[in-house]
DNA sequence: CAAAGTTCCTGCGAGC
DNA sequence: TGCTCGCAGGAACTTT
């Protein structure tokens, strides 16, 4: 589920129920998910208070008290779910906290609900992640400038990336236009998703070479101005649906953002192009191992 | 067969 | 010609 926006959205929902409580108990239910767990991880969370939830990238970062740094990037598949001591006490719970609450023979079933995070106020919030791609750490805020993961991230798109940068990086670049926007160093927070729908308002073929959208005198082209503000604008507006649909916060579940919103080309091979007065058909291509969708009549 | 992500490895081309 | 370096592309991770 997760693109810059879904994350945005998880984030503004974890912090909603999350921050000024108090961890009393973090259970792991295996002892990895794409890394092992941290050593100790569990029990340096135990006692914290969250503090704040920051977004760098795709990656949330949770804030504690005693300024530990709990990261959590949600994959491919990662999801919280979150109950409040409300519905544990009704036992309005899913399946893995009934089993870990009343037993592992009351056959319940929990098999990706990875980790438990159980608050002193009674709420629980549950992490799953069915191909466990997610990744979770934890460090003292003072590390987190020479965390490996946040390290090699390029620009946030909202904050610090503009045209000129964007034509910076592209210019020696060989790769095409597409594969460049899912490299996290040129500019972090797209995905595969948000890639194809940026190109395709931007009117861009995927197949551009980055380095085409820079003029001799490395200044961006119209082109990549308008790819820029493309990235952006579809950014902002799937971050708006996602919070639009965050009103009452039973659960937080990331697919929240994707399955409440309706691509423009994404997903839609072999259907019409949906640009006004465009007559073309959507393609699917592979790229670096990823789908591409695109309309070769309106991308050039 | 494909899937929203990231890291790591291999292989190729450029340049010395 | 041959070697090293860096980049680009592909595989791998896993389950539904």
């Amino acid at each position: 589920m997760p693109e810059l926006p879904e994350v945005e959205t998880v984030k503004t929902g974890l912090a909603k129920a999350w921050i000024g409580k108090t961890i009393a108990q973090v259970i792991l239910r295996r002892e990895n998910l794409r890394y092992p767990f941290p050593k100790r991880f569990a029990e340096q969370l135990q006692g914290q208070t969250i503090t704040n939830i920051r977004r760098r990238a795709k990656y949330m970062l949770i804030d504690t008290n005693d300024e530990l740094v709990f990261l959590s990037h949600l994959g491919m598949s990662g999801k919280y779910t979150i109950f409040s001591a409300e519905q544990v006490s009704n036992y309005d719970l899913k399946n893995s906290v009934k089993q870990s609450i009343f037993g592992a023979k009351t056959g319940f079933d929990g098999r990706h609900d990875h980790m438990e995070i159980r608050f002193t106020d009674g709420s629980i919030s549950v992490y799953t992640d069915p191909r466990r791609f997610g990744i979770v750490k934890l460090f003292h805020r003072a590390e987190e400038t020479v965390e490996p993961l946040l390290e090699v991230l390029g620009p946030e798109p909202f904050d610090d990336w503009n045209s000129q940068i964007a034509a910076d990086r592209c210019r020696n670049k060989r790769s095409p236009i597409k594969t460049t926007l899912l490299d996290q160093r040129f500019v972090v927070g797209v995905g595969n998703i948000y890639a194809c729908e940026a190109l395709h308002n931007a009117g861009i073929s995927p197949t551009k070479l980055a380095s085409s959208l820079v003029t001799k005198g490395g200044k961006p082209t119209k082109a990549l101005n308008k790819l820029v503000d493309e990235v952006k604008i579809v950014l902002n507006k799937a971050i708006a649906a996602g919070g639009s649909t965050l009103n009452d916060f039973a659960d937080v579940e990331g697919n929240l953002g994707y399955f409440s919103h309706h691509f423009t080309i994404y997903g839609r091979e072999d259907q019409p192009c949906l640009k006004a007065g465009c007559a073309g058909t959507v393609e699917r291509i592979v790229q670096s191992n990823r789908s591409t969708f695109w309309c070769p009549r309106c991308q050039k």
